[in-house]
DNA sequence: TGTACATCAGTGAACGCGCGTTCACTGATGTAC
DNA sequence: TGTACATCAGTGAACGCGCGTTCACTGATGTAC
């Protein structure tokens, strides 16, 4: 079995602390600055240690990404209504994640692993639930992008499936507000002194 | 004097070809990749040559930021009308520059760097004059964040100043706009399969 | 309860690598008389 | 046109550093009889 056992808690345990540091290390100088040295040091161990818990830097990276993914799905599918500003405050909260998942992906970084792919589909279901509260913009039944837009939806596991207009109002909404939020995190909003609250009040309302 | 003689010119071309091979370099690995010794490696020259012609690899960095700036500047500005499509085209054929414009800012970087800011605020000329295009949306004006807009427009080198419901305007434009540039850049819609053609079509229209 | 064994976390040394940067120096090239 | 000098591009060696990763090994700890 591999689970339950003491060894096995004491390795989980052990795992998360792991991804703690490294999440600070991200958190303080950027995903280049991710060394598992570092981290090792961090904890107070030798380097190899680290690799009884990771494969190498990449997986450790992965789960970091997937780690985030799923916490970012579970925030918003929790949320109360407000999707837009649970979405922005868990971006401001920990922008070295929020990066992590739609900033430039890394250099030896799959994203054609399964896993990736599952987790981000996971983050989609209350981003297309939310298209449904909008009302229908463009008419895109029938064409190609409406096929796209079903296809696309129809992967996402939603219980009940969204048809292509609000597919294409839950796309527009989410770009309109990772534009905002990737402009906010990287201080672009402060840097011509404006306040990023007021910002995003008008942002929200309609038109 | 410091130009026109052969030395100068010859270090002129110098520096140029040393920022082209930096450009090719990001263009492959990314921002952390960008390594003097590669560059000089790359040139058939020794790593040390490089100090000759940039202080430092982050001279080099800034050096190639204000370069991006000025050209997306100028890119905009001589831009007949269609001015969305312009700026997604500049970041389509050069995301390696749009990201270091407004992408995660490396460590050692200095934001305070008044030539940064001036570089920035060129960029947000025709933006500006775009978002005078648009109708009017929200009221601002005598409101806090409609002081910030005017202190901000009147920072940026337009021949006529702009309101601040105008500059409000154009920032939401520019929000939206990055929203769809960078996810398309980082391959999101792709991987979503969405054409990022037809969804961008659906994003100009009003609504 | 006690003993033998398998498991496995962690260590320290080592490998090869590339990095930014400095330094003293060579040699060519433009400049001034 | 010729010579002396200052300028400056480029070199090669070196420094110190940190990285990811491997390897053989130690020692503790849980497990089975």
């Amino acid at each position: 079995m591999t689970s339950g056992g003491i060894r096995d808690r004491f390795r989980t345990q052990m795992r998360e602390e792991i991804k703690a540091a490294a999440l600070q290390q991200l958190a303080e100088g950027g995903a280049a600055a991710l060394s598992l040295n570092a981290i090792a040091k961090e904890l107070g161990v030798s380097g190899p240690a680290l690799y009884r818990y990771f494969a190498n830097r990449d997986a450790l990276l992965t789960e970091l990404i997937l780690d985030a993914y799923a916490d970012l799905a579970d925030t918003l599918t929790a949320a109360p209504g407000n999707l837009a500003g649970v979405y922005r405050s868990w971006a401001l909260a920990q922008p070295h994640r929020y990066r992590l998942l739609f900033s430039a992906p890394l250099p030896g970084f799959d994203p054609h692993d399964q896993r990736l792919v599952l987790a981000a589909h996971r983050v989609m279901v209350p981003v297309l639930r939310s298209g449904a509260a909008l009302p229908a913009a463009g008419s895109v039944l029938g064409s190609v992008l409406g096929d796209q837009l079903s296809r696309w939806s129809a992967a996402v596991p939603l219980d009940t499936a969204a048809d292509p207009a609000t597919a294409l109002n839950a796309i527009m909404a989410w770009t309109r507000l990772h534009g905002f939020v990737s402009l906010e995190i990287e201080g672009n909003f402060a840097s011509m002194g404006l306040d990023p609250d007021a910002l995003f009040a008008e942002l929200l309302l309609p038109g």
